[in-house]
DNA sequence: CATGAATGAGGATTCATTCAT
DNA sequence: TATGAATGAATCCTCATTCAT
C-alpha cells in the first residue's frame, strides 16, 4: 500500500493537507463537485476518509480551502484596480492581469465556470460574486452607454469562456490566450471610444 | 390535496408529463440538476415519487424531455444556418435568430450554463456539444486570423452569458437584449473586416 | 427470510409503521437509544434500513411515534386532573390512574426514566417535562409545608421508581404493584394532614 | 493559548488527569455519557485527544475514575452499615450519610440517575448495583409487610430523586436538603412501626 | 394513471482508538 | 507528557429505482 522506504511515503509527511487539495481539485474540475464522493478523493490518495476529515471539517471546506489558496491573486487585483484612476489604461491592465490570474489556476476557474450552480449555494458563492463584481466596478462605467456596457461584460466573459472552450479549437495555446486577450482588450477599448475620457 | 370539481385537478388530467417536465426545470435551475431530487419534484407536484416514474424512465429522461422539447429551434437554425452561405449576413441572422432562441427558453439555457459539469456527464451532452459545433462551423471561418476566430466566438459567449448575467444590471431587459445582440453582431462584424468576403 | 405463505409475510403488510415502533421500543428500552442503531432495528424486522425511513423521517421521530401512541393517557389524566378541586381525594384518583398509565407503558416509562439524559435533549423532552409539571400543580400545593410538598414529589417518584427498580425483589407483581400504590397514596394522605382542607 | 507564565499553565502541570475528569464529569452530566466524545473534552481543556490516552485507557476508564474516586464515601457506607445492628437509628443514621455523600457527589449521581441505562452497560454498573444493594438489605427488612419494604426503597428514591428534581421547585437549598431528608427518615420509621423491633 | 411499500447502493460525517515521534 | 496524523468501524440519512396492486 504505497511506497515504503522509497521516499513516496516520506515526502507524503506533512504535506497531505496540500495532496487532498490538490486530488480533490482534479476530481472537482472533471467531474463536478456533487458526483465527486469523499470516497473517491481517499482511495486516489490512499488514504482512509477519515484521514480528510482530520485535515478539513466538512467535505465544503476543502473546496474553501483550495478556493482560498488560489484566488488570493484575484482579490489583490480588485484591491489594486479599486485605486486606480478608472482610465483606459487601467482597464486594460486590469484584464491583463485577470487573464493571468485565471490562467494559473485554470483547473479551479473552470471548476467554477462548470458548477456554476452548485458553487452559488456554497459559501465560496459569495465571495466569487463580490470580486465579480469588484472587477465588473472597476470595468463598467454606469454612466456609459448601454452597448458600452454590455462590451465590457462581454471582455470578461471572453476571458473566462475562452479560457476553457478554446481548447478544442487548434493552435498553439500560447497564442490563443494572446488572442482572447487581444479581442477583451479590443472591446474594452472600443468601449472608451466617444466618451471623452482617456 | 388539490381541488376536485373547480378544474384545477381537471386541467390537471393528461398533462401530467408536461407539468412534470415545468416543475423539474423549474427546479433544475433554481437548484442545479443534483441537488433537486425526484422527491421534491414529486411533493411539489403533490403526486408521489412512483407516478415520475410512469411518465419517465428515469430522472435523466426528464431533463432530455425538457431539453429535446425546448431546444428544437437551435437544432432547427443549425439546420437552416448549413444550408447558407457563409455571408456575414447570414452571421447576423444567425445571432439574430439564436438570441431568440435562447430567450425563449430561456430557463433551460440557464441551467445548461450553470451546470456544465452535470450536463456533460448526461445523454444530452453530446446532443448539446454538436449543437454548438454545429454554430461554431458557421459562425467561424477556420481559415481566417486567429483573433478573428476568437471574436466569433465570443460572439456567443456574449449572447450565452449576456442572458444571465447581465440580470443585476439594471435598466429595460428589453434594451439589455437589443445590446448584447448589437455587441455579438458587432464582434462578429468586424471579424469579417479584412477578408475579402461580402 | 421470513415466512412466505404461512401468513408471516402477509400479515407484515400494513403493519409495518406498528412494528418498526414495537421493535424499537423493545430495542430502546433495552440498550438505550443511543446505542440501539436503525440497522440493529431494521434487521431485527428483516427489513432494509431505508424502509424505516418509508415510515418515519428520523431516527428521534419514531421514538416521537412511540410516546405520542403511548403517553395520551397520561395527557388526558392532566387534563382531567386540571378540572378537579384539588381535593386530597383527587390527588388519590390521580396516583391511581397514573400507576394505572405507568403500567399499561411500563417499557415506555423505564425507557424514559434510565435514559433521561437523552430524552432530554429531544424533542419529546419538553412534552414530558410539561406534563410531569402538569401532574406536579395538581399534587402539589405550593402554600404547603415544604416537608409536605416534598411527600407529594416523593410519592410520585415511588410510583416511578417502583415500577422498575422493584422488579428483583420477588413477590406478585400485582401485590407489588399494588403496595407501592399504597405508599404513595399514604405520602399524598400525610402531606394532607395538617392544613384544614378536604 | 493558555497562560504561559502567569501560573495558569503551571499550575496545570501534574494535575492534567484530576482536570480531565472533571470536564468530562461535567460533560457527561450536562450531555450525557454517550453525547459527549473525546474530542469534545480534550478541546474544552486545551489539549489533543491523544492526551486523553495517556492518562486513561479508554474512555470508559475516564468515568471509572472518577466514579471510583467519588464513591468511595459509599462504599465505607455500605461497609459500616453492615457492621452495624439493623436497628431504626442504624437506618436513620444510613439515610443521614447517605444524602451526605450524594450532595458531596452531586454531578456524578445526577449523571447516574439520568443515564441508568448506559451506567448498566458499563464496568461501573455493576458496582454501583452492588452498592445500592447493600444499602437496600440495610434498610429493608425481608421479612417486613410488603408494604413497609416499599417504604424503605421509596426512602431511597426520595433521595436520589429529590436532589435532582427538586431543583427547579424555589426555596432554600438547604431546606430543601433537609426536608428531603426528614421525608425519608419519616418513611424509614413508619415502616419500623408494628416490627416489634427497637 | 397512480400509489404504497420497499430496496440497494451510496452519501457525508463522527467516533474511539493507535502509534511513531 | 504530550502531539500529529491516521484508521476502521459505525452512524444517520438520502437517493434513484422497482413493482405489485
Amino acid at each position: 500500500m504505497g511506497g515504503t522506504m522509497d521516499g513516496t511515503r516520506q515526502r507524503r509527511r506533512g504535506d497531505t493537507r496540500q495532496r487532498i487539495q490538490d486530488v480533490a481539485l482534479e476530481l472537482f474540475a472533471e467531474q463536478g463537485y456533487e458526483k465527486t464522493s469523499l470516497r473517491e478523493i481517499a482511495e486516489r490518495l490512499e488514504v482512509t476518509k477519515a484521514a480528510l476529515y482530520y485535515h478539513f471539517k466538512t467535505k465544503e471546506e476543502i473546496l474553501v480551502g483550495i478556493f482560498e489558496d488560489l484566488t488570493r491573486p484575484v482579490d489583490d487585483l480588485v484591491a489594486w484596480g479599486r485605486e486606480q484612476p478608472h482610465t483606459l489604461e487601467t482597464k486594460r491592465e486590469i484584464l491583463r492581469r485577470y487573464e493571468a490570474a485565471l490562467s494559473a489556476a485554470a483547473p479551479l476557474f473552470r471548476f467554477m465556470q462548470e458548477n456554476q450552480a452548485t458553487v452559488r449555494e456554497l459559501r465560496i458563492g459569495d465571495s466569487f460574486k463580490e470580486r465579480m463584481l469588484g472587477l465588473r466596478d472597476i470595468l463598467i462605467d454606469p454612466e456609459a452607454d448601454l452597448v458600452d456596457q454590455v462590451r465590457c461584460a462581454s471582455a470578461m466573459f471572453t476571458l473566462h469562456a475562452g479560457m476553457f472552450v478554446l481548447r478544442d479549437l487548434d493552435g498553439d495555446p500560447g497564442e490563443k490566450r494572446e488572442a482572447v486577450l487581444e479581442v477583451a482588450i479590443d472591446l474594452v477599448t472600443q468601449a472608451h471610444r466617444g466618451t471623452g475620457r482617456p
